[in-house]
RNA sequence: GCAGUAUGGCGGCUUGUCGCUCGUUAACGUUGUGGUUGCGAGAGGAAAGUCCGGGCAACACAGAGCGUCACAUUUCUUAACGGGAAGCUGCGGGUGACCGUAGGGUUAAGGUGACAGAAAAGAACCGCCGCAAUCGCGGUAAGGGUGAAAAGGUGGGGUAAGAGCCCACCGGGCACUGUGGUGACAUAGCGCGCCGCACCACCUGUGAGUUGCAAGUUCAUGUAUACCGGCAUCUAAGGGCUGCUCGUCCAUUGCCGGGGGGUAGAACGCUAUACCGACGCAGCAAUGCGCCGGACAGAUAAAUGACAAGCACCUGUCAUUCGACAGGCACAUAACCCGGCUUAUAGCCAUACUGCAUUC
RNA sequence: GGUCCUGUAGCUCAGCUGGAUAGAGCAACAGCCUUCUAAGCUGUGGGCCCUGGGUUCGAAUCCCAGCAGGAUCA
């Protein structure tokens, strides 16, 4: 199976985060926040981030520490949970995942509260009507 | 052996599975770029705080005066510093090894010193003495009391009473001479009764243009009419040039020409130098010189990891030979780069030294 | 990443430059007024001046270090 994660599936853009937060869903799983939002495919099928916020995590290190276990948690579980129901639909998508905890949390945790919230989405995607119009933005 | 002081150093390692960033043409592939595989590299001693000093960049800079800030014992060190090394003197802490802290001048004039006290800088409230005999006038810093601070200390002489007024010894200051030291200074002699607190302000010497890689340069997108130049007009407020003054330059409106604000994005800047390691020499040391070897992060919603197992180390309990079990394994994540300082830090090592106990 | 600002009563702020009494408004509590409440009037309490050192006779204030919170720069 294929886990790798290039540096091209980042949301990096700052009008997406823009929409991504404003007209975006959510879904809890704590401590995760998914927020997310569907979208006609572009180049790039899947796009996300994550965020620690600093009010909550003051420790540099344990921020660091954190961004690395979720990202591993979405790098391990994605392929298998997500991409199916997105194919399936033809569906793209946009997701933040943000950190709510003011403790860290072990690994164990964050990959179990990943899968569900990505199983959640794949349903959510497979649920909307398959993409008629192809007119983007 | 226990407890400590100073200086210097270390700051985990290995394996497996799955990954991330940069470089590389070695292979595959491709019109080319991108890509895949391989190979190489990939956080710290503080990367932190942003407290100093530089490099680098942009802008500014006719000149004169005033002001502001920092530093201030000596000798050295450095690209530079408010840093560092080794000393000197005073004060304080520790049984001790040792540690902390302060250190230009202030002769003259000026300001402040609450409350208390007579008085807070050339002092008379009580007391003492003389004249006078109620008051009052004069002399006096030995005694009292106040205060953070009251005008060298002890003894003797002297006097109306007292006082460095005079003398002896002690403490301090200043000048001269000798000796030691590169020097601060130390020490010996001799002379001068010279003996009036602290801070501010002031003076002297040295240094400082401003802003900071979100500096700055380029590209694509793109168009408010900012800004600039020329010509005509205007001469007052105001603005720029260094914080202020002098001085100097600009100015308002119209026309013509140039030009490209905000927003979002990409590339360069961007990592090879006051670099790192070994050895030798000079020096008490900080450090310098010579020589040999080496190449050591460049991310950008921000890589350098996640999980599992084992080892090492530390603590506790049991055992007191091997060991077993449980727990812990710090602080802290580069963002242009260096030199320092400060702060955080589990545990460990080396060298020198100190105190206590014990054995020979 | 750079630059700068602020921490004082339960809350919002003075006082710091220029050192010697810690204050104002709101809130709280008690009393008066009112049949009762609000408003109004009178009074009372409440402070490790963010933390730790230093200078000084004396520090909220000056100096140094730290800890919080905030603003700003393309």
């Amino acid at each position: 199976m294929d886990h790798k994660l290039k540096k091209d599936e980042k949301l990096c853009s700052r009008t997406a985060v823009n929409l991504l937060f404003d007209q975006g869903k959510s879904l809890m799983a704590f401590p995760l926040r998914a927020a997310y939002r569907l979208r006609p495919r572009g180049e790039h099928p899947v796009q996300f981030l994550i965020s620690i916020p600093k009010k909550r995590i003051r420790r540099a290190v344990m921020r660091v520490t954190l961004r690395r276990r979720v990202r591993e948690a979405y790098r391990l579980t994605r392929r298998e949970l997500l991409m199916p129901g997105l194919d399936q639909s033809g569906w793209g998508v946009d997701i933040a995942f943000v950190y709510l905890d003011k403790a860290p949390a072990p690994y164990h945790v964050i990959h179990e509260k990943m899968t569900s919230l990505l199983q959640r989405i794949a349903t959510a995607a497979e649920q909307q009507p398959p993409v008629n119009d192809p007119e983007p933005q």
